[in-house]
DNA sequence: CTGTTAGCGCTTTCAA
DNA sequence: TTGAAAGCGCTAACAG
């Protein structure tokens, strides 16, 4: 035991195992180091992890890290824990790096730029190797780029427009697309999108795409001018609202550009006596866990987060060893459920 | 710029700051903290920070944890990121000890004790100041409080039977009580839980609070032996299948132990053509932001996050402070919804 | 194969 | 009020 007791990381040192085991710390550290195993000889080696086990040794990452310049931490910012298609990000993406022995620290911005400038600022100040962001608004993107001219950084989940950092990322315009396509094949001719908002890249393309689609297979849109702040299901009832109450020609079909908010128009339509999808079909969007298993089971656009986390921590994990990597763009899939049907 | 070019944190250090300034690096030091503010000439200070900000000077939080054996870091660890009730508690104790200069660092443990006590090395090592731990079973509690005797700890959300660590918890046994009263009150006499994981100990709490609240009233239980083996939709319908299988008797009322689960059996009770509330009345547990907006709405008892989450966080401040804390108990409140209804 | 040495960037005595 | 100096625990040359 050392004789300072401000340590967190249980008190024992390299230091306190080299005199134990009668060798200098250099080779306790080496010994202990699986990259430079095979520089100590055999025997001293289990000899010292011997001695480091008995002490209960346990290295600190915080010195290690002033040392060496790498803390084996990777800096994961999402917007929304509430949402909960980023959990499957998360998963995949913590399983990557820890295969590499990288650890991810999950911050939370709650789509705010004053708190993800903050939480960048701090991991910087943490020195986390390297930073994984699934939160960026468009505001986001000057404070975002200069962070990566210091460290790698991953955009993924959700794209920022004209960034130079590499994504992973889903092909939203494409999910729109396969919204409309279904609508028009089940024979709708008026139909609505409730927006999400248009700073987080996602929700454009969404609409971008829905309506090139519209316009291919001659489907016309109800127009809501208003969009959501947040992707949430008060905002979903509040879009939803809006379009009940402005609108005398009704869509037939609508399209909420994600699962939660579509959860609020649904809970909206019900109070008004609207039935979906008898009276009406409802989409959302990201294939949320539990959308599948409610009344009615929703239509939705499938979001392959497991795919979208492995492949950010693999594009990090790359980065970190010096590689060049390429942006991709996953495939989304349609998922039909009850929420939406045939016209008559 | 200094000469290594290994620095995560910006590459401008204090002795930048302080040769550009034309002072000691020491001086740089006291007029940049807070603390020391007042042992620097004012002039100087201004010039200091100046300068600072000039260069974009950036404190490297790695180099003064491992100074001053503080990283301003509080490890949160959860089971689930996928069960939303926690996300209301993170937020709040974001707010807590944000206000504190600090910044929590999220790990979750997909609720598996291996990557428990991983997860729990990992932040020792990284020397974060003390830990809030929400995933907590049982058989974590060996190594919980073994790390306990290294930094504070406070146990939040998951109660953990037996332990000396200080509680942020909520009543689990008066929840339970809560949704027996209620069946009671609704003239069921037949009924059932569909439980969760025993070895956490909110469910054996719940089930003993319920199963207590029923002996007063009368009403008989219909045991299913099975038990969750995780609080999740997929677990929810695998008991219900257990008990939709092997019961001629049925009951008139269920609690799930958690929305999770109710979310599953709801599910599993369609495709069986039973309808909730007409035919069975079904609760939940925690009133995550969704349930409220589903059909049928659930019935279920508040989760009182937004207090944990504070409440937690405050005392982690108090503790770091050197105060003594005691643990809490918060109290749960029914949220009647159309899931339940009265017999006829 | 092992020991010596020199710091990483910062805080914090102790002197001046 | 400021400077000098020591050192937190560890790694990584370089010697031996």
């Amino acid at each position: 035991m050392s004789t300072k007791e401000n340590l967190g990381a249980g008190g024992v040192t390299l230091l306190d195992v080299a005199r134990e085991a009668g060798v200098h710390v250099s080779t306790v550290s080496r010994a202990l180091d699986p990259a430079h195993h095979s520089r100590v000889k055999e025997v001293t080696r289990q000899h010292i992890e011997a001695v480091a086990d008995r002490l209960g040794y346990r290295p600190d990452m915080v010195a290690r890290g002033l040392k060496s310049g790498r803390t084996a931490t990777i800096g994961v910012i999402v917007a929304d824990l509430g949402n909960t298609f980023i959990t499957p990000v998360i998963h995949a993406l913590t399983a990557a790096v820890e295969s590499a022995g990288m650890m991810p620290m999950i911050a939370e911005t709650e789509d705010d730029h004053d708190r993800f400038a903050n939480i960048l600022d701090h991991m910087l100040s943490r020195r986390v190797d390297a930073m994984i962001v699934m939160s960026a608004r468009s505001a986001d993107r000057q404070v975002l780029e200069s962070a990566g001219r210091i460290l790698p950084i991953v955009v993924a989940g959700r794209p920022l427009d004209g960034t130079t950092l590499p994504e992973v990322v889903v092909d939203e315009y494409a999910g729109g697309r396969l919204i409309a396509e279904h609508f028009a094949e089940s024979g709708h001719s008026l139909v609505a999108q409730l927006r999400g908002p248009l700073d987080v890249a996602n929700f454009p393309r969404r609409d971008a795409g829905f309506t090139a689609a519209c316009h291919e297979h001659g489907l016309e849109q109800v127009l809501v001018p208003e969009t959501a702040t947040l992707p949430v299901i008060a905002e979903g009832r509040r879009i939803m609202e809006a379009l009940i109450s402005t609108t005398n020609n009704r869509p037939t079909a609508i399209f909420a550009h994600n699962d939660l908010m579509a959860l609020g128009a649904l809970s909206r339509l019900r109070e008004e006596g609207i039935r979906v999808p008898d009276d009406l079909s409802l989409a959302g969007y990201n294939d949320l866990p539990m959308v599948g298993h409610i009344s009615p089971s929703l239509t939705t656009v499938n979001y392959p987060g497991k795919d979208v986390g492995r492949l950010a921590g693999e594009m990090i994990l790359r980065l970190l060893g010096g590689e060049q990597v390429e942006s991709c763009t996953l495939k989304p899939e349609l998922v039909v459920r009850e929420s939406t049907r045939a016209t008559h």
